[in-house]
DNA sequence: ACGCAGCAATGAACGCCGTTCAAGGTAAAT
DNA sequence: ATTTACCTTGAACGGCGTTCATTGCTGCGT
């Protein structure tokens, strides 16, 4: 048997019970809520304990991070239409975007705020998911770049692009929607902006 | 004469100076930097001092936002173009904002963060600020819509591209423009926005 | 069967944070 | 001179992330 000595395998199990009592706070009552005491109660141990399986409190937070974007990088894969016109298939990864933003208010405010204040250099980990995700976005828009565009152009306009969709959904994650727009939804917002820039990145000069 | 007791101006002027401290810190070294033994210490007195002066110091934290939106507004109103076609008078805003947001880096991160979490809804006096640099953008976008459009609809185009360059903004402000597109800057990211958007929104069906 | 080595869990302690408040001081009013 | 009313002070509170000497346990060597 796996004695709690030789554990291993069983220290990856607590990281893995850890995170997801993480998780728990962090859904249910946001990044606020979730401190290193809290959580060591939730899981019936000490604060040391805690310690001993993460460097530090934001490498907890970091994996928790990590998670949701992989999750989102999940659904954007699957929202993506290989054949599709550039706007279809960016209207497609939108929607896709803000679904998965506001189905998980509090993970994703988590990282935007890692992202907002990143305390000592975002690790590569968390570099890399993001720079994915825009390719999923430059293949979309691939229709409108031909091969023989300079390579950077379509990647820009991705960029462009995506920030725009994490401004919609940051105020839309944060509630300050209203303060903005009177009346307005996130999804019409997206459809809009993905509408009209995708119709004028078409209409090269 | 105004005594030290029947002290109101002299209050007044109490919290002018602890908020340029406060200013001087939160430039220097960012919002984490701020804190009220910190600036108790700069100002020669003591923290409870500071809490006779403001509610809590989270006031005071709005207290700078408000001036640096206040800041942005009078810039942006001077970057208005009222004659001008839709574009120049966007590109023109575009500059203007992404220009204070880069010069005034850490100060808008500290506007931006205080957005983000928003700790116990927003003040009145917040809200109306954002509200009032949108009414400046769709201004600059009115001549794409005539008078007799619904009146929602240029303020829906208006809040689409100000949260655009919002997020762009973010990005830059924490500095993961790079993790989103190798070699991109801000100002080139705005002006690509600006230009397809508005001509996208141009480009009416 | 017993003791030993070694590691993991512990929780008190550190220095920081925002915040409070009883005590003391100071200047005006009587 | 005494009262009155305010302001300032700084110690104290609870909570945060983080550290570390101590403790307790487990499995191995003998």
């Amino acid at each position: 048997m796996n004695t709690v000595h030789s554990s291993r395998p069983h220290r990856e199990s607590q990281r893995e019970a850890a995170l997801t009592a993480a998780r728990g706070i962090l859904e249910a009552e946001g990044l606020a809520a979730l401190t290193a005491r809290r959580l060591a109660g939730v899981l019936g141990c000490s604060v040391g304990t805690l310690y001993n399986l993460f460097d530090s409190f934001d490498a907890l937070v970091v994996q928790l991070n990590l998670a949701t974007l992989a999750e989102l990088e999940l659904a954007l894969a699957a929202a993506a239409l290989p054949g599709a016109s550039a706007e279809e298939a960016a209207q497609s990864l939108a929607a896709a975007y803000l679904a998965h933003t506001t189905r998980h208010r509090r993970r994703w405010a988590a990282v935007l705020e890692a992202n907002a204040a990143p305390r000592s250099g975002q690790p590569d980990a968390m570099r890399d998911s993001t720079a994915r995700l825009v390719e999923l976005v430059e293949q979309a828009l691939a229709p409108i770049f031909p091969p023989e565009a300079a390579p950077g152009t379509a990647r820009l306009a991705a960029a462009v692009l995506w920030t725009g969709l994490e401004g919609i959904a940051a105020l839309s994650t944060a509630g300050n929607l209203a303060l903005v727009a009177p009346g307005a939804d996130a999804s019409s917002m997206a459809r809009l902006l993905v509408r009209a820039y995708v119709t004028g990145l078409a209409t090269r000069d």
